[in-house]
Order: C-alpha cells, then structure tokens, then sequence
DNA sequence: GCAAAAGTGTTCGTTTTACACCCATGT
DNA sequence: ACATGGGTGTAAAACGAACACTTTTGC
C-alpha cells in the first residue's frame, strides 16, 4: 500500500562543461489520469483538460518521484527512486524540504518530500536505467514545461545546493573520481554564479589539503594536459563534519 | 478534513539566562487512544500499552503539533498551530525536514514535518494562550521522556537553528525588542555551546552596524547598567538576504 | 610557431585572534 | 568599600583580494 497524500520527488543533478543539468521524466498519462476524480464524466474530464493543459501535453515534463509506500522510510524510499532512475546506489542525496500548497497538485491534495541527488557524470548515459528511455538531462538554464510546482522544487533544490556548497564539501560529487582542478573550479562558478580568481582559488583548495594528486594527467586534449586530483577521504569527512567556508570574493 | 498520514511538529525555542528552552505539551490520552487500532480488543491494547509506556504515562510530553487539514498549506498550518499554543502571531517559523521512519508513531504511519519558532520572551508567561495550562517551558538539559521520536526532532531543530545563526541573524528573535551586548552574546554562546571573546564578540557585532542604541539603560541591576540596544531594521533585511558570517574562533 | 588552457607569487589592506584592566552601579 | 558585571584597545598573525606572466601540449 501506498500513502495517498505523501509523494518524493528527486531534483537529480548533474554537472559537465555545459553547465549544471537536471534529469526529468516525461509524463506519464497513466499516472496523470488517475490523480482525476474516479466518477469524473468525460465532458468533465474535457473541461479539466482544458483548464490544466499540463494534464494532457506531451510537453510537460516532471521530476522522478512517486508515492510513499507504506512500508518504507522517506530516506530509503528516495534512494529506491534514483535507483530506479538511474541504476546508481550510493548516490548523494539530500531533504530539501516538504512542499504541501493545497492545490500544488490539482483535484487532489499531495503533500511531496522533495530531494536532490548529485550524479557522478561517469554515469551520465543511465546505461544502467531500465527507465532510460523516458529520461532526459535537461541544462538548468533551458528547462521544458514542467508538471505541477516542480518548477519551484528545482529552484529551492538549487538554492540549497548553494548554500551547502558553500560550508561543506559537496560539491565535488556531481565530478568524476579524478578531475582538474579548473573543472572543480568551474563547477562553483556555475553552482555559485560568479567568477571566481584561479589564483585564489587554488590557495584556498590547497588550504584544505582535501585534495590529492592522482599521479595523472588528463589525456588526449589540445593543450597542457592538467593534473588530475582525488579526495582525500580523511580530509573530506573531517570537513563534512566541522564545514568550511567556501565563499569567495 | 485532515490528512491522517501528515502532522506537523513545533519545536518552540525560548531563551532565557537559563538557556535555551523548548515549550513543550502535556500529551493528550485521548489523542493517543485514536491512534491505536479501531477493533484493538481490551486485552490487545493492555499489551500495547505494555510495549509502548509512552502512550499511558503522565511522564511523557509532545511537541505541539497536528495533523494536516486537508485545505492548509503547511506553513499555515504551522503558524496556527503556533497561535494555538502561544496567542502570537508573526513568529519566526522555518521548517526543519520531514520525519518519516515508518515505526516513529506505533500502530499507524504518519510523516511529520517538523517546524522550529522563536519566541521573544516577553511572552514566556503564555498569557495569551488558551492552552497555557497543558503547556510548560523546559530547558533544552533538562528535556523530559518524550513521545516519538520528538526528541530526535529537537535535536534536529537545534542543528538547524545553529546553522541558520552562524550565516543569518535570525537569532535576534529570541531576545526581546530592546537587550544588552551581553545577552546577545551569552544567546550565540548557548546556541553554539562555545565561549566567546566579549571584545572580539562586539567589534564583530559593531562592525556589521546590525545594532543601534536605544538610548536606553537596564534598570534596577547590581552593577553598572548595561545599554539596551534595538535592530536596524534596514540592516537585518540587508543581512538576512546577504547571509553574514558569525563564525568566531 | 601558435593557439589553448595550465600553472604559479607578491603585495596590500582587512580580519581575526589573543590578551587585561578600569568603570559604573547597588548594597 | 566591595562585589558584580559593563565596557574598552593594541599588536601580531592569518586571510582575502587584486593582479600578469610563463609553461606545456597538440595541431
């Protein structure tokens, strides 16, 4: 059994040159059609169409997300869902918030549990996914239409990444295992929005000494080749723990 | 109608030279007695309460909360429910997370979503509260058994509330309107459980220009009396969108 | 040899820390 | 006059901001 008025809703997010992107879901109408009143007649049905165009374009597009069973843990439950979405374990993920507006869904009252997940770019193709297939990546500064409040639920999902890029090291998860370091600089010029100094920069990674060279360098590219860096695991825990302070200039 | 799978939790802060305090609520037998199953025979529920003391003692207090009407935003809810217990209006209120182990209320799934307030403690006495007699004030040392996992969310409040003072002056809402250097001080102590440099503490506090004089002093106290300082209301919209840092030491 | 990105140091002003004594008031 | 907390300055160290050129590599 599943609760009828508690869903998740995962923002995934992913991070390559192009900037921080969002993997969203093309709607079900399966599952659209039930949120409807059960003894709605199709003149009704017409009418509510007509006054939610979400409810039957093939443009809308929606977060991965689902009812809460019974059974089961929200925490858990969201990590079921990026399995389902992604074929990823181990993923990290985080509570935004509840979103619980009384008509955020129409003709019924859901409140939802949103997360973000932050994804390993090695994985980007969700070779893995059994849902691939109604996925995509979409960059954050071009999102499709999309369903309900999810709108709002990326943009509250991206402030809290902000914020939490700022005092703790999570960032580094939406980069591969080794990585440069002017791609993890890039990576809070996106997330932060703001130009930062590679100077300084660096100075303050090196600070931290949360990094460690990884002995290699990138491969195949059409200038210097840099350095490729790693966690360093001790480091990362003692700063997830105590924070840092990660705001520049 | 209420959402019987949705409630809502207040962690309700106060501060005092005791330090922090939580308001807490008398639980309410009737209450439980609905949560357990409808057919429970007499037998069945002798056991129930065998196995879970918290639902017959008068040892145990709650949080103030309630499930979710059907036709309430969240954050409205909260502010009512806050009312309820305090007769304030236009209390800081900020959601921490939801709560939503399956096993957190016994007998029955409901996910909560936990709220913390900060109440000026010109208003500690509860006068305006209908439910003042249920209602007691308890420092955060000294919590007594509590229901659920109500102290987990305590706890989580507290994380939450840390973090928010460290890079938002919100903790200004558990003074009264006109308080010394010194309160405001010992509050970030407690908050923080971690001494403070009183110099360093004010040259931080002047230099954020956060505060002005009100030109009035403390009365009837045994020593020099202190001056009583207000907001700049400008300079708190200000900070409050800015973030500040209040990391000290 | 040139295009493209990697990598690196110094200076200066600001902020943080550590630290101790006199002041005002009530009893 | 004494007990209690209020109020203040300075020096040394660490940090943050601004700023430009050389190195490596592939084509």
């Amino acid at each position: 059994m599943i609760l009828n008025s508690v869903s998740v809703d995962c923002v995934i997010f992913g991070f390559d040159k192009s900037g921080l992107r969002v993997l969203l879901n093309q709607i079900d109408k399966e599952v659209l059609r039930k949120l409807l009143p059960e003894q709605a007649s199709s003149e009704q049905i017409r009418m509510i169409y007509e006054k939610h165009p979400v409810l039957t374009s093939d443009l809308y597009w929606n977060l991965f997300g689902g009812h809460v069973p019974e059974d089961q843990d929200l925490d858990e439950f969201a990590k079921n869902l990026l399995f389902q979405a992604t074929g990823l374990n181990h993923v990290f993920l985080q509570q935004i918030s509840a979103f619980g507006s009384p008509r955020r869904v129409p003709y019924t009252r859901v409140i939802t549990i949103g997360y973000y997940a932050l994804i390993n770019p090695d994985y980007y193709d969700l070779k893995q996914s059994n849902l691939s297939k109604s996925l995509k990546w979409f960059n954050l500064n071009e999102l499709p239409p999309l369903c309900f409040d999810h709108n709002q639920i990326i943009q509250q999902a991206l402030l809290k990444l902000r914020q939490e890029v700022m005092y703790h090291p999570v960032g580094f998860h939406l980069l591969p295992d080794k990585f440069t370091l002017t791609e993890i600089q890039s990576l809070y010029e996106v997330i932060l929005n703001k130009k930062m100094d590679t100077r300084n920069f660096r100075k303050k990674l090196a600070k931290m000494k949360l990094l460690v060279d990884s002995g290699v360098k990138q491969q195949n590219v059409a200038h210097r080749a840099a350095k490729l860096y790693q966690f360093d695991i001790q480091v990362y825990e003692k700063l997830k723990m105590e924070g840092l302070n990660f705001r520049i200039e």
